[in-house]
DNA sequence: CTGAAAGCGCTTACAG
DNA sequence: CTGAAAGCGCTTACAG
């Protein structure tokens, strides 16, 4: 129980208090907002924490509070830069109320589940599973302890569960039309993982909506959204028979690959011999090569509406599950052809 | 003091010890590596345990040993694809010794420091600065604190700062050499931001060997490492009088940028008209429109090394900095023109 | 407004 | 190998 040998130990509570003349716990009171100390009894035990350089020990706070001020954050797909994006809003948004984020990655083959003990030892305030191939175990184990979850854009058949999601229905119907009065033949939809919710709730409103427009088979395939993925099913695409001029991919990171190797490897017109939409409208959309027609997904709303759930789950630890919806739009570039006489 | 309303308290290793039987201080040697107990006694405790489904408090461990499991990284261009990596690999290494990233994002404009309290009141295990606009105050005040810290692609005039970086002057240098056996006549560095020491250096040391090979003006511009300023940057370089015909670009990233610029705004031909090469080898290079020369910088390796120098630290905190490189190679691809006869 | 004291859930000498 | 006890640095009723 000795300090540690080479840095001399922290300061504590008890060494302000006793710099400052006053009791450990008037120290404390001094730190926590609401409690009743003189304004000057206050200033003098600033003044001494100042001076020796003591800041409050989180763990310590933690233990006798249960609040850590951390969020677990489970994600797979951080070189999809939505989710960087994701990440990063969530982050500074978490910042301005003292916030941060615990990060636990998960390999996108799902190997390597984020360690069940590890997000409950750290005693997290709450859990925010997006883009990741976390069991849904996971969820349930956390959950049963009390760990207020939120999903982004992850569809889960737990109850208790809160969701987040982008304009799935709404994006892909209307992408469904945008494309079908384009005048396209051969429809296509590249989704993420077989098991993903949202991929299949994305596909179901496409195929749906073409089916009543007519629009009898509908190519579908899966590229783990992953850029790899989507390049290899691209490919397969492309070099059916019939291949498909118009395909709808369920994220823009994914569209960027099939354009990839439309273009290069298939020596492909876009959007004359083919149209692609993405999904999310990440910056990269805009640029250059891409250009890329896209419904958009704010990823700023999307955190805003995750921590807002999140808060008042904390604050009312017996509500029950939340789901909301973010708005988007269709983002009109290059990469489809647009209908002949626009509405 | 009393349970949080909704939840019902998590088990303890008293809860533990009472239906085993035993004394808490026995379960906390089942769960304590190389601690003396009982094969059949262990065995006993975790049944329990698991009957329970009690997992180890993390918080109150730390208070106990003073040691959290936790490493903090300062990072600031999570948009930034190899950065991304760095957080990926870094995230994934550490949780092979079960440890978890602590995420502390600053703003690219410098703006909102990582709150110092913040890092020093976790009590994180060890400090990661990469790719951040943290001010050094920051470092020096961890390092008071005792908490190892190593910066990764990040200079430092501090003593007691590790820091890992990638081949900066072998690269740089090489860089010079290629794009003057190429041919080029007028030379442009679009560097990071005019801070950053890293940049410096490979701005050095791609000016410095020009000049020795008789280059006298070398253009030195600034991107800011973002993409946005990158192409503000080429867009001024480009409507010069006599606008460069090479330009090396402090990162992959800003050479997307460029070549986005070069092609789309001036119809410039690459390498034809204009030779860009980039630093990093992010997996975008090697794809679609960028084809980019650069040079590859292992997220890997210098992540490896990072951890590495944080163990040592660790495990004796009396040592003091160090610093590696990490090794690279120039990657040959579309951007940038070659030497005639290539040697 | 202030202090003494108990408690948060662990680890770790110390005896046995 | 095992248990009782002190201690890690906080918060928070409880008295005063």
């Amino acid at each position: 129980m000795r300090a540690k040998d080479g840095a001399k130990r922290a300061p504590t509570e008890s060494d302000v208090a006793r710099l400052a003349g006053v009791s450990q716990s008037a120290v404390s009171r001094a730190y926590t907002p609401g409690a009743s100390v003189a304004e000057s009894t206050r200033e003098k035990i600033l003044k001494a924490a100042r001076e020796l350089g003591y800041h409050p020990n989180m763990m310590a706070r933690t233990l006798a509070t249960n609040r850590s001020n951390i969020v677990a954050l489970a994600i797979s797909y951080l070189d999809n830069p939505f989710y960087a994006q994701v990440v990063r809003e969530l982050s500074e948004k978490l910042r301005e109320t003292g916030r941060h984020i615990l990060l636990f990655t998960t390999s996108p083959d799902g190997k390597a589940d984020p360690a069940l003990e590890d997000v409950l030892s750290y005693k997290v305030d709450a859990l925010i599973l997006t883009a990741t191939t976390a069991s849904h175990e996971l969820a349930v184990q956390c959950q049963a302890a009390g760990v207020p979850i939120v999903q982004i854009n992850r569809e889960s058949k737990l109850p208790g569960i809160s969701i987040v999601r982008g304009p799935n229905e709404l994006a892909a119907t209307k992408i469904a039309e945008f494309l079908h009065a384009g005048g396209h033949l051969r429809y296509a939809f590249i989704g993420g993982t077989v098991e993903s919710g949202t991929s299949k709730v994305r596909e179901n409103a496409f195929v749906g909506r073409l089916r009543e427009l007519g629009v009898k088979d509908v190519l579908v395939a899966h590229g783990d959204y992953t850029f790899e993925g989507a390049a290899i099913v691209t490919r397969q695409l492309l070099s059916m028979a019939e291949p498909p001029d118009a395909i709808f991919c369920a994220s823009d990171y994914m569209a960027f690959a099939t354009l990839d190797v439309a273009k290069r490897e298939f020596n492909l017109k876009v959007p004359d011999d083919l149209s692609v939409i993405g999904f999310d409208n990440v910056p990269a959309a805009s640029r250059f090569a891409w250009d890329l027609t896209t419904y958009s997904q704010p990823a700023g709303l999307l955190v805003d509406a995750a921590i807002d759930i999140i808060d008042s789950m904390i604050a009312r630890p017996g509500r029950r599950a939340q789901r909301r919806e973010v708005q988007g739009e269709l983002i009109l570039r290059g990469s489809a052809k647009r209908p002949p006489a626009s509405a």
